[in-house]
DNA sequence: ACAAAAGTGTTGTTCCTACACCCATGA
DNA sequence: TCATGGGTGTAGGAACAACACTTTTGT
């Protein structure tokens, strides 16, 4: 039963700002890799489960309790990791990117957003794993509810809409997105907002129980 | 970076019998669980992939080489093993049943076919692992060509239809359902059956390139 | 008054659903 | 000729796509 195995978790912290999809990276602060951005993660400690692991790490350099967490896929090519064999259980985190403050944890000298459309290189096969993170996302949000994850509690649905405009690099129909996603029948109506310099928006909530699966788009809309 | 996490593979195998959609487990023949049905599989060995052993523990004990194999998801929990932490990488197998032949490998003492609607209990958290491995499979059924995996190189329309009707434990309605499999433009027509006591069937094979995603059936149909 | 974002309906088209009979073969 | 599974079309309804103007507020 003995062997050298070591297994990590890993986590690709999503958030939405200034109108792009991002995706939180730190700088490592050892080697290998060192001074190298990679996505957070660390050892899973003997008595922890994968997923609280994951949440500790994501807890570490962000303060995010009780967010969107889910596992994605488990990377464990024998040379992914330079100091030995090393398997790593990835998820990922859907955060409110706005409501965090960042806190570059003991093994790493930054913590910054990066969009996905601009990143840097990565430590380790981390590239391959964001990919794969992003094409879940997308998945998921078409499919499900989760997109409403990196929203606040309360919400208009053009804040909706710019969701999933950015999430897909794609302009929707207004009115039939509105359509769309009212006849779900996934929202709470709550109440207007004020003090907006234009006309006074519907604030919605997301409501409590929703099925897993949902159908947000079809297919021929990505 | 030495601790005494073990890493095992555990793969699901489905395949169709006897109009049944059935999976193989194995009889243990060491403890925990001696002679308790289990779901095959065994710790990674130190140079090999996560699917490299997957395949490994498969092919030991069905002889099942090249076929559809797809990791499903890693079980963690500190306690899910009475020896010790041991975290297992789930997988999943399409096979052609009826062209294997079962060997009991070296740590079984038996193996066997069993429908899925009449389990037995079954070694670890097994039984969460099988729940989960036909929630992905009816998932992928739906928006996926991953069931043609469990079928003969041609085959006809109606196989395709008793797949899915099986899978879903639901009938479908016959010209539409041709009609619906048809317009997805993935099957190439092959010769016509002969030597059946009936009107000839047209044969079919699936195209080699074809999407990963391509809504097979409705949300609702399920 | 104007800038800025919110909100709203209709029509044509496409896709889905429900439904019943004839066909080709081997025995 | 009969038993067996294979194969086919149409009509009504539901969901989707395309499209432009009015509303409400703060400044």
């Amino acid at each position: 039963m003995k062997n050298s195995l070591s297994v990590t978790v890993d986590i690709v912290v999503f958030g939405m700002r200034d109108r792009e999809l991002k995706v939180l990276l730190i700088k490592r602060k050892l080697s290998p890799f060192k001074e190298t951005w990679a996505i957070p993660g660390g050892f899973v400690k003997p008595q922890e489960s994968l997923e609280v692991a994951a949440r500790r790490e994501l807890e570490e350099e962000t303060g995010a309790k009780g967010v969107y967490v889910e596992q994605l896929y488990t990377f464990g090519d024998p040379h992914r990791d330079p100091r030995g064999r090393v398997i790593t259980v990835a998820y990922y985190a859907l955060t409110q990117a706005d409501s965090l403050s960042l806190h570059a944890a003991t093994d790493a000298s930054d913590v910054c957003w990066f969009p996905i459309s601009r990143m840097p290189n990565l430590a380790f096969d981390h590239k391959k794993i964001l990919e794969y993170a992003i094409k879940r996302l997308r998945w998921k949000f078409e499919y499900t509810s989760v997109a409403f994850s990196l929203l606040p509690e309360k919400f208009t649905l053009s804040q909706v809409q710019d969701l999933y405009e950015i999430a897909f690099a794609k302009q929707f129909d207004k009115r039939n997105f509105r359509k769309k996603i009212l006849s779900l029948n996934i929202l709470n109506k709550e109440e207007v907002k004020t003090d907006v310099s234009h006309r006074p928006p519907q604030l919605y909530s997301l409501k409590k129980r929703i099925p897993d699966i949902i159908e947000i788009l079809k297919p021929q809309d990505i």
